[in-house]
RNA sequence: CGGGCUAUGGCGCAGUCAGGUUAGCGUACUGGUCUGGGGGACCAGGGGUCGUGAGUUCAAAUCUCACUAGCCCGACCA
């Protein structure tokens, strides 16, 4: 009785002294947090402390995304999802101008397609979706409903991973002549891909895509269309994202499993590493064979289609962040940004801000009839300092501050977000200027990501200095290699990264495999990746 | 899919080891006053089935098991 009273007693003085024990930390933490909102940036991790951490939380601090409740999936916010809108639009734009059209084929496809090219299932088999009932019914054992074992498939349906199946199985009923070639088709989807290790816009089980098929009646026409549309995306990474690229064609084993030819533009991304932004595939006549899709040449002669696919992704989205921001949050080019110009008031009192509101409107009025998307952020509820730092976050190119002074002297603070520079200039003439730094911000971003991707582009002659380089500097190294698999294999297992491609515009070099030491034509760009 | 960590007001966390009265804090939110050229101050106020489900116990945020989701490391991968 007394050692349980004693118990009692001994836990309760323990328990005081802990939390006199916390309360003190507590304190102390306190202040330190009071200290460090003061004298720190307040809400992202900073990218050189830990650069994924900086990713992740600019993505969902900015707003673009954030997780869901649905494991590996994301929900693409309304400003993320006003990105992926201006990319789609400028890229439709681009499809259509090169002659091409959408249309849309079936998110479920047969898992008896999967079989008929079998290269191609190879590469996503393990990463499939697959639909095996169609029908619920109410638990009887409780709660909840539960799959009605009763309504089972007889052909389980896969969720497309990518949809060169169904499509080719669909040609195959359009094409009989070369008449009806070529078929120059788009379609804008989502596709799932069951990913084990998933990351916003970066890898996700399901995504936003869109993907290019085609079928041509010769070998040269399709191998011109693949090259074409790698074209159309290097402009639209590098003129419009400001992301500059490498094209190159991937090897055998990075390849798209179906095609004769992957092509590819790689990006360089702050960190160092590799991020595949966009791909082209010469697919011979792999899937008209595996489709039978034939058709009547001029001449009478039945013969196989020429196919080609390409696809970018909202992955795209992922290689803006990551190649333009910076620790106050997101960096978004001009030609993408879904606001352009943000004007903020500056006021005390109504009467001023009724005052401020009309100049503000008036700028916002002129800049709109030039074609600039304009926000003007007349929230009582905010103060200016807030806002400044939160389309700073956003990555709003340029803020427009517009405060009693300005009034007095007929001039506006412009801000730019690249530089982070700010300006007094004359509201006269406005409508001629803002257009003009657009452009400039727009060459800078550009500008300032090709002279860094420049700087990490580094030639190596040695393994040991390819190791030494990839560990301490990162970036693509350009080396030879012997240009087989088990060479390529045993580079990545020791260092991680893979080849990234062949560039296109290679020089011929002999030299010597920096691995195998055997004999080598050029040289290729390794790199570790996304 | 393997190893590790995590889940507590909207968000970020403490409390869990060692079960015990009314579960706290910051921030965000609501109202008010003062403010306003770089994330304001003060006062008052509201909000929590402690991830889900079972179990142990007189008693579970706390212990056990299962499940779900997330993060990190690995394996896998267009």
């Amino acid at each position: 009785m007394f050692s349980w009273l004693f118990l009692q007693i001994f836990c309760r003085i323990s328990k005081v002294i802990k939390i006199l024990l916390s309360f003190a930390l507590y304190i102390v933490l306190v202040i330190f947090n009071k200290y460090c909102t003061k004298t720190m940036a307040k809400v992202l991790t900073k990218k050189e402390e830990n650069y994924s951490q900086w990713y992740n939380d600019l993505v969902i601090k900015a707003d673009l995304a954030e997780n869901s409740a649905v494991r590996g999936c994301m929900v693409i916010k309304p400003y993320g999802y006003a990105i992926w809108e201006k990319m789609q639009s400028v890229l439709d734009k681009m499809f259509k101008d090169t002659g091409h059209y959408n249309a849309y084929f079936p998110l479920f496809i047969p898992k008896s397609f999967f079989s008929k090219e079998a290269a191609h299932v190879e590469g996503f088999a393990k990463e499939c979706a697959i639909v095996t009932h169609y029908r619920l019914k109410n638990n009887p054992n409780g709660k909840g409903v539960v799959v009605d074992e009763d309504a089972k498939l007889e052909e389980e349906l896969i969720v497309r991973p990518t949809s060169e199946t169904i499509i080719w199985n669909t040609y195959k009923n359009w094409i009989q002549s070369y008449r009806d070639l070529p078929i120059l088709a788009n379609q804008w989807a989502n596709v799932v891909r069951w990913e084990m290790r998933t990351r916003l816009f970066l890898r996700t089980a399901e995504f936003l895509w869109q993907e290019g098929h085609t079928a041509h009646e010769t070998r040269d026409e399709a191998e011109k269309e693949t090259k074409q549309m790698l074209n159309v995306y290097t402009d639209f990474a590098q003129n419009w994202m400001g992301v500059p690229i490498i094209q190159g064609v991937k090897t055998e084993s990075e390849k798209f499993a179906g095609a004769i030819d992957t092509y590819t533009i790689e990006a360089l991304m702050q960190d160092g590493k590799a991020l595949q932004a966009g791909t082209s595939h010469f697919l011979g006549q792999n899937f008209a064979k595996a489709f039978d899709v034939k058709f009547a040449s001029k001449e009478g002669k039945l013969d196989y289609v020429w196919a080609t696919s390409w696809g970018v992704t909202t992955r795209l989205i992922g290689a803006l962040v990551m190649a333009h921001s910076d620790n106050n949050g997101l960096v978004l080019p001009p030609k993408l940004a879904p606001i352009q110009v943000v004007i903020v008031p500056i006021y005390r009192g109504q009467e001023m801000q009724d005052q401020i509101s009309e100049t503000a409107n008036k700028i916002k009025a002129s800049l709109e009839s030039k074609g600039i998307s304009v926000k003007f952020d007349n929230r009582d509820t905010h103060k200016p300092g807030f806002k400044f730092a939160e389309y700073e976050l956003k990555g709003v190119p340029v803020r427009i501050a517009i405060g009693p002074k300005d009034i007095e002297n007929n001039t506006v603070e412009i801000a730019r977000r690249d530089t982070l520079t700010k300006d007094t200039v004359s509201i006269e003439g406005i409508e001629n200027v803002i257009p003009d730094l657009l452009d400039e911000i727009q060459n800078n971003i550009f500008n300032k990501a090709l002279s860094f991707r420049n700087s990490m582009i580094t030639k190596v002659d040695s393994f040991d200095e390819f190791k030494d380089v990839l560990n301490d500097k990162g970036g693509f190294v350009l080396a030879h290699w012997d240009g087989t698999k088990d060479t390529e294999d045993r580079i990545k297992g020791e260092t991680k990264a893979t080849i990234r491609c062949i560039p296109l515009d290679v020089e011929k070099e002999e030299g010597k495999c920096v691995y195998s030491g055997k004999p080598s034509k050029f040289r290729v760009l390794f790199a570790k990746a996304y």
